[in-house]
DNA sequence: ATATTTGATTGACAAATATCAACGCCCCAT
DNA sequence: ATGGGGCGTTGATATTTGTCAATCAAATAT
């Protein structure tokens, strides 16, 4: 298993673990010492919601699904971490408990270390605390455009910002093919599975974009980027 | 204007300003320099969206609502903030711009602290930026829970959960008088002003609350925290 | 006092979305 | 090969929610 290496920084929403630049030589030593990596299968959970938060995890390798589940069976996917992404979570110098779900998308490696860690680095490091707050607050950026996308929007403009983050964010290309079943885009739209499949269609026969089965691709991104504009 | 005092801590999901308790002497003492205070009428802007990040406030009398404004021109009414609140905002560290609007709701205070004096504090005030770390933590978990409460829920779930907001959080009294419009319920549950209104009366004659304009008292607490639940 | 404005309310209706049932398809285990 | 089981798809229908227009009431201006 490759160290972390104090190469280039990144100012990347995504808190990639190369964050870990901000580390003083003694301090990464502690940090490669300690850390072990898991592979988990698909559909596996490498956190559960309301489980203890012991340890934070990097995606090394793979996709994970981030849930949360609420107290019907209902779920929603916050986001998709990937490659080289930080999964974290609130409890952190709080409850320390998990507040959402970490589920693997496909076969997906994740780095383990400690949160007490995390911790320590933390309160002699205050660069590395300050990134972390840059990093939180990038995040609730976010949490504020699906707030608003996921209440303002209809389905389609919902449906057009999932296909859109796919494209940019997670496979930074607009064909792609994908392991989120039609139930996880419907559950990162706040729909039903019915209806998320209806819109696809639309969207085929408008020429918008073209799919089969798992293998998406977008035919007319400017009307896309459009059509979630207009919610 | 009295200066703030290192008395008890908080762990308070709203960062009070007595986490200025983990400020030393000394930081104590150029933060009370410098902040300034003013005072705001109702439906005065505090903060716009968009506008730059150059302090971070503390209500420190009245209410003021914060308000996520879409391109459109619908809002989401995020929160509600009171004496003695922090109100910061996602831009700190990051892109030093506002991402939502602050709105007095009545008469308010609020004292201003320069945001880079909040950034020296903090690099070398390692408990302080933890506090801040594990403040955005509990910011980000009140997210989920609106994310999920506004998704999930129908339209009598999101008004028991703003009804039950208003009575524990804000007024922490079953039976209150409020300065929001019922704009704003329904913009803190996400539905028109209509059908925010056609619910409350529902739930008017059903005996589980009563009101006549903006006197508000909650009749029977287990039914609204059941409706809740139920979504 | 009277006109004007603004927010609250109501009803009728239209649009958006979920539910339910059925069916097809593909993969896998027997 | 064959019979589930799960996922994807479709259509019919019910429910939820928004829109629009009208009215009402309280507050404010003339």
């Amino acid at each position: 298993m490759a160290s972390f290496k104090k190469d280039s920084c990144c100012n990347d929403c995504n808190l990639k673990m190369n964050m870990f630049c901000f580390l003083s030589d003694e301090q990464l030593h502690k940090v490669n010492e300690s850390r072990f990596e898991v592979e988990f299968n698909p559909d596996e959970v490498i956190f559960k919601q309301g489980g203890p938060l012991t340890h934070i995890v990097c995606i090394t390798k793979g996709l994970a699904k981030i849930k949360l589940e609420d107290d019907s069976n209902r779920a929603l996917l916050l986001s998709i971490a990937k490659p080289t992404n930080m999964v974290g979570g609130p409890g952190f110098l709080t409850d320390y408990r998990h507040h959402f779900s970490v589920v693997a998308l496909e076969k997906t490696v994740a780095c383990f270390i400690e949160a007490n860690m995390f911790k320590e680095i933390m309160s002699d490091n205050t660069t590395f605390s300050m990134e972390m707050i840059s990093y939180l607050n990038k995040r609730i950026m976010m949490h504020y455009e699906r707030l608003t996308s996921l209440t303002h929007k209809h389905m389609h403009g919902r449906i057009a910002d999932a296909l859109l983050y796919l494209a940019d964010a997670i496979y930074t290309s607009d064909s792609f093919t994908t392991t989120l079943s039609r139930q996880d885009l419907a559950d990162y739209s706040a729909m039903t599975k019915e209806s998320a499949i209806r819109i696809l269609k639309e969207f085929k026969d408008e020429g918008v974009i073209s799919f089969s089965g798992d293998q998406f691709e977008i035919l007319n991104k400017q009307s896309l980027v459009n059509i979630s504009e207009k919610g």
